[in-house]
Order: structure tokens, then sequence, then C-alpha cells
DNA sequence: CCGAAACAGGACCATATGGGTCCGGTTAGG
DNA sequence: CCTAACCGGACCCATATGGTCCTGTTTCGG
């Protein structure tokens, strides 16, 4: 399924919420049980992602009585990499990406070495070319979106 | 981690072993207990995956004695985007996709609806451009691989 | 000066998914 | 007729993800 972490979405949810508050200027502060409260989000979570958000760089944390957070920079500024990044760490659709944590044991045999190396690329490029802006832009009424959504050519099987 | 099944890399190893038995012609047929000592990955694990890719037509098995399973077609008309459909089911990185299975409880206030879309879109183009015979290519030592690699411009945290 | 509010950063646990194994059934050769 | 090999289930266990909580530390406000 290439499973993407429930965080991840998550965090996205609050990067738009965090937008929304004061639309454009992107330095209004807010709580994270105010976050919790306006997105349904359980509020340890929203906590939980703020954090990993802040130290990625996408938010800034006001610490002290009257403190919150506020977005680092505009959403079209932050693309869908930046927060899956944040969130999930780096960007790799295998486990042996680098000789990592003593590799698989059949890495002799193994042909694979390197193999996803342009696969990795390719997706990474993609989640780079998105912004949350235009996630947001995507998320309204389906009225409002735009109509370019290029056709699947490959067939999916009866799952 | 946006990660993908280890299955889905034995599919690849699988399937490029089953090419690399007799190159081109993509009509030997060979047996799983074969495959799984060419490639080192546990055998009942290979029977599984080859089933899979069976049922997703990637590979034709041959039943009965002196049966086996061959390539049902060549490897560079296999995408990635095929192999990870036919082993981990439709690519999409959310849960919520489609209104699946009463979908999630705060989806009224849930501004995400739709929103992953175009990302799914964009990395099943990704997938699908890329075929087994590019990754069998870019599995080969280092020296012979094209030096193509488009830097990566976005900033990796500290992970 | 003191208290409250809010983030920081852990540890912690339950669950679910994937990874892996096994078994009976069926088909096709010899 | 018997054996080899695929078929397609059910099944179990390990891992890691999602989620919760607790204890500091910082800063504002009274």
């Amino acid at each position: 399924m290439l499973r993407l972490s429930k965080l991840t979405d998550y965090a996205v949810v609050v990067l738009i919420r965090l937008d929304e508050a004061d639309p454009g200027t992107a330095y209004a502060v807010q709580t994270s049980p105010c976050i919790a409260a306006a997105t349904g989000v359980p509020e340890p979570t929203v906590a939980k992602v703020l954090k990993a958000l802040a130290t990625g760089n996408l938010v800034i944390s006001q610490r002290g009585a009257r403190g919150g957070y506020r977005l680092a920079r505009h959403l079209s500024a932050i693309s869908v990499a930046d927060v899956i990044t944040a969130i999930d760490g780096p960007i790799a659709l295998t486990a042996c990406v680098d000789g990592a944590t003593g590799a698989c044991d059949v890495q002799n045999l193994c042909a694979v070495r390197g193999r996803w190396d342009l696969v990795n690329l390719a997706i990474r490029q993609s989640l780079l070319a998105i912004s949350l802006a235009d996630m947001r832009r995507a998320s309204v009424p389906s009225a409002f979106r735009v109509p370019d959504r290029v056709p699947i050519t490959f067939a999916v099987p009866a799952e």
C-alpha cells in the first residue's frame, strides 16, 4: 500500500490549520489544545506532531505562558517531502537504503543493492514538487478543483 | 519512512532472477525452490511472492510436475507500480483514500478529504515510469551506473 | 516574587500490520 | 497410478506504529 504514517496526515492538517488562523502572515501563535479542538485530532497527538514539526523547522515554538506554535514559513514554501521527512524521517522506500544496521543477511546474493535508488529519487522529487498550499487547494470541494487529473494508464488489479 | 513492504523488494529480486535464467525470451520455467536457492530468499516467502505476482498477471504459473513460473512479459514492460500493486495492493499513501471502512471518526472536521489525491497521483506516475529493466540496470556495480543522479535540493534534517 | 500556562522530551503500552510457516487440495507428467 | 509442483487457504509471531502520560523547563502575568 505504500503506506504513509497517519501522523504525517495529521501534520498536514495541523499545518494548514496553523495557516488558516491567520492566512498569509503565518505569524499567529496557537496552542496545541486550541489546534486539537479545531481539527478534532486528539490533543496529545497534536502535541507530538507539533514537536516533530518544530524539530524539523517547519513550525516555530514559543515557550512559556501565552506561548504556542506558528508557521516557520508560508505554506507554499513547505513541500510534502518536508512534512514527511520531519515526521517519518528520510524518504526511502526500503530498509536497506544505506548500509544501515548490519543490513540484510543475504546481502551478498542480493542483486538488489542500490536498486531502489532511482525509485526513491523519483518519489522524492514528486513529493518535493507539491507544496502544502497545493494540497490545501486540493481539499476544497471538488467543484473548485482543477480538472487536470491525468488518467492512470495502468490497470489496477481487482485488489 | 514511506515504507514499502519487504515482500515487494523480494518480488523485484524474484522477477529479475526469472529473467536472468533465460535473458530476453522470458519463457523459462523455474520452480520456487530453485529461485529461492538462487536468490537466498526463504522458499515459502518466494512461493508467497510468486503467488501474488501470478494473480497480478506478472508471472504465469505452470502447474503439475515439471511446472514452475515464468515471466508474463519482458522486464521492460513491467513497471515498479505493477509490482507494488500486485504485492501491496493499490498505491495510495493514506488509509482514507476512498471512503473506505467507515473512514476516520473526524471526517467532518477533517479538512483533509481528497487532499492526498494529487500526491498519490504524482507518485503513481513516478513509479509507472520506472521499469524493472531500469532497476536491474541500476543494480549493477556503480562503475556502470549512469551518473544522472539529480541532486536533491531540499535539506534533510539531522534525522 | 510567585504561580500558572505551555512547550520539551522522555518513557510507556496496546494494537495492528506485515513477515514468515504450514497444510490439505488439485493438476499434470512419467 | 504415483509423484512433483503449484494453489489457496489458515495460522502465528515479531515488530513498530499510534497513542497516552509524566516530569522538567521556560516565560508571562499578577
